[in-house]
DNA sequence: ATGAAAAGTGTTGTATTTACACCATCAATT
DNA sequence: AATTGATGGTGTAAATACAACACTTTTCAT
């Protein structure tokens, strides 16, 4: 059989990312979301998405959506799930591979949002969405409340130094629960890899919080699943 | 924008699915690997795939792959991860969605898979792989492990009635490592889905093993991840 | 009767996880 | 100078989960 036939008798089809884009302010998880000023769906909100182009692989292109919306490239992305049936986009059959993403909220370039009639939207109040984006989203926060309960997912939300308390709110935040103080700062004294910087930030508190740091070296040591 | 142009601008690629399907006997998981007579890569062994043709889903089209080569259609079947690098296939661009799929081997249809040039390949002896599949089952059996460790995976894997022996015996092969026979029961025992059929095996014992089987509707009450 | 082969059964120690409440610090205010 | 308020920081005890470990039971075949 011929190489060419091969391939040739099967379909091609459009592939999409769709990045659920998550952000953290006020102790509050954000997700970025899209109003389509756009058919098929115009009006209505979606996931921030983009097709696969010719020489680009699957996470670069997650990557470059992300990077087009916020300015952003220095960022914890994670492939989530394939969506692929057949009416899932009412215009042409189009596979998509879901994305997360968890952007510091302080470094997104607000214009670049805004230029794309984007929008921060806080996770209780997150709209109906278009096609199946619903569902990646339910996934996607699934899949990164697991990761985050095993390893240090999100750290990246928060400035290069941080203090215990901010860290603790990021997590209870992804976890979507309250974290007992003593218990959580127990599990942080016992990795290695956040690490004291001795510096102290005053802004929040008159007594002063120390300051952390995040080691990825002595963390790229301890890989776990 | 007209919502042709809207899609058409940008290019298509074939969409595969890939599947691990591991199968279990004699107490060792085995994986069911091809070897490709056709181009490209004649002559190497690959997994089973196959294009995503128009009209199918995803997942339908994984179960078709497996069906067409076992004959089983009653499976446990979960997709793992979505490879996308352009260079993957050295023949044309093609997107390929792996899944990873546990049949009963006592009940798969020899000649359909010797029909397809396929063999059964116990885990420790498999041979290099082609394109990106030695990846693509690295990701799966570590996935399928994580699975296993927290829901009832492969329990379609043995006989209906099955005794606590050959469950664990299952387990120990999924896992790769030995589990103590009275912790292991004393698990078992927690799990209200897992009853008692009140029947007994002898074919293993002189004794007589107690038989056991899944209970689908206790289970899906306890629904965990 | 006895030997072989698999089934079945409990306890103890260790590690992990959870629950829980008070004192320390320091700037701003009085 | 004393008080207040807001946040940072700390330890212990109970409960639970997990891991290690060895012997007895049954019954068929000899």
């Amino acid at each position: 059989m011929a190489s060419k036939a091969y391939y040739s008798i099967h379909p091609k089809f459009h592939a999409a990312v769709d990045c659920i884009i998550f952000g953290f302010e006020e102790g509050e998880l954000s997700l970025l979301l899209l109003q389509r000023n756009f058919e098929p769906a115009k009006g209505e909100w979606s996931l921030a998405g983009g097709f696969v182009e010719d020489g680009e692989n699957l996470d670069d292109a997650a990557r470059r959506v992300v990077a087009d919306l916020t300015g952003l490239d220095d960022l914890y992305m994670r492939q989530v799930h394939t969506y692929g049936d057949v009416e899932r986009d009412p215009g042409e059959r189009v596979l998509s591979t879901a994305y997360y993403a968890l952007v510091n909220i302080k470094k997104y370039d607000r214009e670049l949002v805004r230029a794309h009639n984007a929008f921060w939207v806080r996770l209780p109040e997150i709209p109906h969405l278009i096609f199946d984006h619903d569902r990646m989203v339910d996934d996607a926060l699934r899949f990164m409340q697991y990761q985050a309960s095993v390893k240090p997912v999100g750290i990246n939300l928060l400035p290069e130094e941080f203090t215990l308390t901010q860290l603790q709110t990021l997590y209870e935040a992804i976890l979507g629960e309250r974290i007992d103080k003593r218990n959580f700062r127990k599990r942080i004294a016992g990795m290695d890899y956040i690490e004291k910087t001795g510096g102290i930030d005053k802004t929040l508190s008159r007594k002063g919080a120390a300051l952390y740091r995040f080691n990825r070296d002595k963390y790229d040591g301890n890989f776990k699943i």
